[in-house]
DNA sequence: GCTTGCTTCCAAAACGTTTTGGCTTAGAAT
DNA sequence: ATTCTAAGCCAAAACGTTTTGGAAGCAAGC
C-alpha cells in the first residue's frame, strides 16, 4: 500500500480536466507541435493552419498550463518581493503606494508579483529557495540598509534583482530611487532663503539609507551656505512614523528660535502640521513647513494647501519603474539606475523657485 | 530556421543548473523514486537510506523544483490575490494590515501568496486565467460588494475563495469578517445610553457592504431603543476616506444639536478629532467621539487616549483567518466562516461595559 | 518445500509544454 | 529529367517531479 506520512490530494479545480494543447491537436488533426508553434508565433506553420488552431484555442478554451511552460522554458514569468516579517516595520502606507505602481507594471508584462514575509534572519533563506525552486525570476529589494546582506547575496548569487535605493554598491545593481540628495539639500536651501535661521529636521529611522543621505543633504546645505550644523534641530524618528511625527514636533515646539520645520516625510508633517496648530502657531505665518511628499494616493492634502511647502515625487512611478527595470535584466542581463522625477510646489508665503528635480537614467 | 516572431529566451540564474533528483539518484546509486518517497515521508524506504538521502540532498544543496511539482501534483500552492486597479480604491491603508496577516499565515503553511491588479472590466477574465493556467489554487476576494460578480464567477466555477466580508450568499462560501452589525449596533447603545440626543454617523463607501450593514445596524439600534431616525446625522465618505473624515466632520460640526460622533473607520476618526479641535471643542468633554478601531500599526493612537471610545478588531488577524481558510478548503474543500474577535474601549466619560465582540464559527 | 506476507526498492508513465532536427511536397532552377 | 529551395508540417526528446504497480529478497507459518 505504501502509504504516505502526512500527505492528502485532491484536483484543484471542481470541474474536469482543463483543455490542454492535445486537445487541440486531436480536434484539428494536427501535431502539437503544430499548434505550439501557430499560438506562439512561429513563422513556420501555414496562414490558414493558424487561423484554425487560434479559433478552436479560443473555441475550446483553451489556456497554456502556465507550470508546463515554466519547467521547459526554466523561466517562471514572476518577479518575488520579500517583506519583512518584522512586525510594524513592513506595515508602512508608503509601501501599498509604491505596490500600486508594481502591480500595473507587472500585469503590463505579462509579470506575477509572488509575496512572502519573512523574519530578517531567515530571509536570504526565502531569496535563496526561491531562485532554486523556480518559483520567480528576480526580485525587488526594498527599504535597503548599509551593505544589506540581502544585496550582497543576491549579487553573489548573481540573481536579476533591483533595489529601491541606492547603498555603496549601486554601480552594481539595477536601482530605483528618488533623489534624495538633492531634494533635501534644495529644501535646506529654500527654508535658508526664506530668512529662517534655525529649524527642525525630522528625518525617518537612520537604519534605512535614505534617511542617512538625508541628514547628510541637509547638513551639507549649512555648511555650503555658511551657516553653523546647530541651525538645525536633528531628529530622528522611528519606524512607524506617525506617532513620531507629533511628538517630535512638540518636542522643538518648545524652542522659540525654530522657526521652520523640515519632515522626511509627508506622513511625519501632516502630524507635525496638527501639533503646531495645537500650539496656537499657524503654519504659513509663525513657521514655515516643508517637507517630502510621497503622493499617498489615500491622504488628500487638499486642506493642507498652501500651509506646506514640498518636493512631490511619486512612489507608484518608483513602483513600476522597479519591476521594469528587473523585468529588464531578467530578458537581457543589462542592469541599470533609474531616478524618478521630483517636483516643487511652494507653500503660500515662500519664496523661491519651483525647481524640478533631475530625470536621470544611469546605464543603458 | 524558423524563426519565432519576436520571442528571446535565456536561463534566469547565472550560475549552472541547479541540482536535481537525478543527481541524487545518480550519486546514491539508487532510483530517483527512492529519492522522491525518502523526501516525501513515504514508510516504504528503509531508514538507513532515508538517511543518506536526506544528507546528500542537504549537502548538495537540492531543492526540489516547484514548477516540476506543480505540473505534475496539479496543485501550485499558491493563493491569488488580485487587487483592483481602479486607482484610488485599492490603495487604502487597511489593506496593508490585511495583508500583513494573509502573508504571515502563507508562509506558516508554505503557501505563496501571488498578486496582481487589474480593473474591473476585466477582473473575471484575470480569475479565470489564473485558474485555467495552474498559476494558483484559489483566491482571496476583497472588499465584497452585493451581488458581487467575482464571487458569482467563482461559485460557479467551482474554484476555491474566500471572501473577506459577506453578502447574501454567504452560507455558500468561506468567509472572514468582523462583526459589523452587532459593532455598530452597540456603539449606537452606547452613545444613547450616555445621553446623546443627535449625532452624526460618519460611514464608509456603501458601494461596500461593511457600510451598508452598519448603517443598517446603526438605525435598527435607533428603532429599538425608541429614537427617531433623525436622532443620526448620516454622511457617506467615499474612499480614499481620509479628506472625507475631516470635511463631514467640519460639515457635522456646524449643527449644534450634532453632541457626539460616530465614525467608521479610525482613519475617519483621526481626522474627525483634528477638525473638533480646531472647531475649538474638546472631545471627551464637549462632545463623544466613537469609531472603529482596526489597529493600524502605522497609526498611534497614544495621543489620542481617552478621547475616543472603540471598538478594536485587528485586521491582521483577519488576514491570517482569510489564508486559513481559502487553503482549508483548497485541502479539503469544506468551507466555513470565520467572525473575528472584538472588543470595546471606553474613552473618558464615557459610561458603559467593555462588551466583548462574539468569537464564532460558522460551519465546520 | 511451498505459500504467505513484509520490507525495500525500482522502471515506467504521466503532467503539459517547448524545441530540435528532421521529413514531405511542390514548384523553380538547372 | 534531375536537383535545389522553401514552405509546411511532425516525432521525439526534454524539463523535474510524483505515483503506479509491481519485483526481489527474506522470514515465518504450514
Amino acid at each position: 500500500m505504501n502509504k504516505p506520512i502526512q500527505r492528502s490530494r485532491k484536483r484543484s479545480t471542481a470541474s474536469g480536466r482543463n483543455v490542454t494543447i492535445k486537445d487541440l491537436a486531436a480536434e484539428l488533426n494536427v501535431s502539437i507541435t503544430t499548434i505550439s508553434r501557430a499560438l506562439n508565433g512561429y513563422t513556420d506553420v501555414g496562414e490558414k493552419t493558424r487561423e484554425k488552431v487560434v479559433e478552436t484555442a479560443r473555441r475550446l478554451g483553451y489556456t497554456p498550463n502556465r507550470n508546463a511552460q515554466r519547467l521547459v522554458t526554466q523561466r517562471s514569468h514572476s518577479i518575488g518581493w520579500v517583506q519583512s516579517d518584522d512586525d510594524n516595520k513592513f506595515v508602512d502606507p508608503h509601501f501599498v503606494e509604491v505596490m500600486a505602481g508594481v502591480l500595473r507594471e507587472a500585469r503590463k508584462d505579462h509579470y506575477d508579483i509572488v509575496m512572502t514575509s519573512e523574519n530578517p534572519q531567515r530571509q536570504l533563506a526565502t531569496y535563496e529557495r526561491y531562485v532554486h525552486d523556480g518559483s520567480v525570476d528576480g526580485f525587488i529589494v526594498d527599504l535597503p540598509r548599509p551593505d544589506d546582506p540581502r544585496i550582497t547575496f543576491l549579487l553573489e548569487a548573481g540573481v536579476p534583482f533591483v533595489v529601491h535605493g541606492r547603498e555603496a554598491r549601486s554601480e552594481r545593481y539595477g536601482w530605483v530611487d528618488v533623489d534624495n540628495y538633492g531634494n533635501f539639500y534644495n529644501l535646506t536651501k529654500l527654508i535658508l532663503a526664506n530668512g529662517h535661521k534655525r529649524f527642525a529636521f525630522i528625518n525617518g529611522d537612520e537604519q534605512f539609507l535614505y534617511a542617512t543621505t538625508r541628514r547628510q543633504a541637509v547638513y551639507d546645505a549649512l555648511r555650503d551656505l555658511g551657516h553653523s550644523p546647530d541651525a538645525v534641530m536633528y531628529l530622528e524618528g522611528t519606524h512607524p512614523m506617525v506617532e513620531a511625527g507629533y511628538q517630535l514636533t512638540e518636542l522643538a515646539l518648545a524652542e522659540p528660535s525654530i522657526t521652520a520645520f523640515l519632515y522626511s516625510s509627508i506622513l511625519l508633517a501632516t502630524e507635525g502640521l496638527a501639533a503646531i496648530s495645537r500650539a496656537g502657531r499657524v503654519p504659513g505665518r509663525d513657521v514655515m513647513v516643508a517637507s517630502m511628499n510621497d503622493e499617498l494616493q489615500y491622504l488628500n492634502l487638499g486642506p493642507l494647501e498652501g500651509q506646506i511647502t514640498y518636493v512631490r515625487s511619486s512612489l507608484r512611478t518608483a513602483g513600476s519603474a522597479l519591476v521594469a527595470e528587473v523585468i529588464r535584466q531578467c530578458e537581457r542581463k543589462q542592469i541599470s539606475g533609474t531616478l524618478v522625477p521630483s517636483v516643487f510646489d511652494l507653500g503660500d508665503g515662500v519664496d523661491g523657485e519651483s525647481i524640478a528635480g533631475d530625470v536621470e537614467l544611469v546605464g543603458a
